[in-house]
DNA sequence: AACGCGCCCTGTCCGC
DNA sequence: TGCGGACAGGGCGCGT
């Protein structure tokens, strides 16, 4: 499932393929991938002709940057993956959703399996106001100890839980919070509001680590994720916790365990996790 | 208000 | 070998 590392790889690849190009057309093939309100034939007269000026990223979400203050938000959901026609592993895509062609005859792939991404379409103002509703970035200079105590101690919620919350902290899924939380020493279950201040300070620093990692390894392909030219991931192998309920712990050979959280997984090592 | 649950969707895997 | 059912989960709407 593509997090904060996998959506910084794409972002990175299409920097390369795509920055500088100009929208000539735009296919929907899947209406259901647009945000609501986002009709096909709007989305059509907004990119045609408009300059891709640049690619960011802004938590799991990638931000095509049009000319005119015009951002195009992908989220990838589960299976979303976004592929330049020009990369050799375009030709496997089997769900493409949108395709935006541009002028050097290549194309811009939106491709997805379980259509739960969504492309959303902003103005300035619109940017605005969905930035404003994700949560600090958790590589930034803004995620301090201290912001991170400061948002664990407003809540009650089983602290896996927190993390997933993109509103507190933008990026994080259910690989990165798992491996997280194993560095950190934290068992997914503890309420958010009883962590110490040295536990919170861990976990703080515990993301950026495996974030930092991950995006080196470019992702984590546990089944579907595909980067910017349609490869694989490589930090699958580093995963500790994560779909290894059943195995060694990788530090003191106890069976990892999973249980369930609010019908999501979570992983933990029963001996090294308090 | 914060929290948790059910739903969307389809590829994959398991058991019979 | 084939098929039905369970499972995977990010984000959102809704009920408590």
């Amino acid at each position: 499932m593509p997090e904060l590392p996998e959506a910084e790889t794409i972002v990175r690849d299409l920097q390369d393929r795509v920055a500088g190009a100009r929208v000539t057309a735009v296919r929907v093939i899947w209406e259901d991938v647009l945000a609501p309100g986002l009709s096909p034939h709007k989305l059509r007269h907004s990119l045609r002709n408009r300059q891709i000026e640049g690619v960011s990223r802004r938590g799991k979400n990638v931000v095509l940057e049009f000319e005119g203050d015009l951002r195009l938000i992908i989220n990838l959901g589960m299976t979303g993956r976004v592929i330049s026609s020009r990369s050799p592993r375009a030709v496997e895509l089997q769900h493409i959703a949108v395709r935006l062609a541009l002028a050097d005859g290549s194309a811009l792939l939106y491709d997805d399996a379980r259509r739960f991404g969504c492309l959303d379409l902003r103005d300035a103002d619109g940017w605005r106001a969905r930035n404003a509703e994700l949560g600090v970035e958790p590589l930034s200079a803004d995620f301090t100890a201290r912001r991170m105590h400061e948002i664990t101690r407003k809540s009650t919620t089983p602290i896996r839980n927190l993390l997933l919350d993109q509103k507190r902290i933008a990026g994080i899924g259910n690989i990165y919070a798992n491996e997280a939380l194993f560095r950190a020493r934290v068992r997914p279950r503890r309420r958010a509001r009883r962590l110490t201040r040295s536990e919170t300070r861990a976990l703080r620093d515990a993301l950026r680590v495996v974030l930092r990692e991950a995006i080196a390894a470019r992702g984590t392909t546990f089944s579907d994720y595909r980067d910017g030219e349609g490869e694989s991931g490589a930090f699958e192998p580093k995963l500790r916790v994560y779909g290894r309920d059943g195995l060694p712990c990788t530090v003191c050979r106890t069976p990892i365990k999973r249980i369930v959280l609010t019908n999501r997984s979570a992983f933990y090592c029963p001996r090294c996790q308090r």
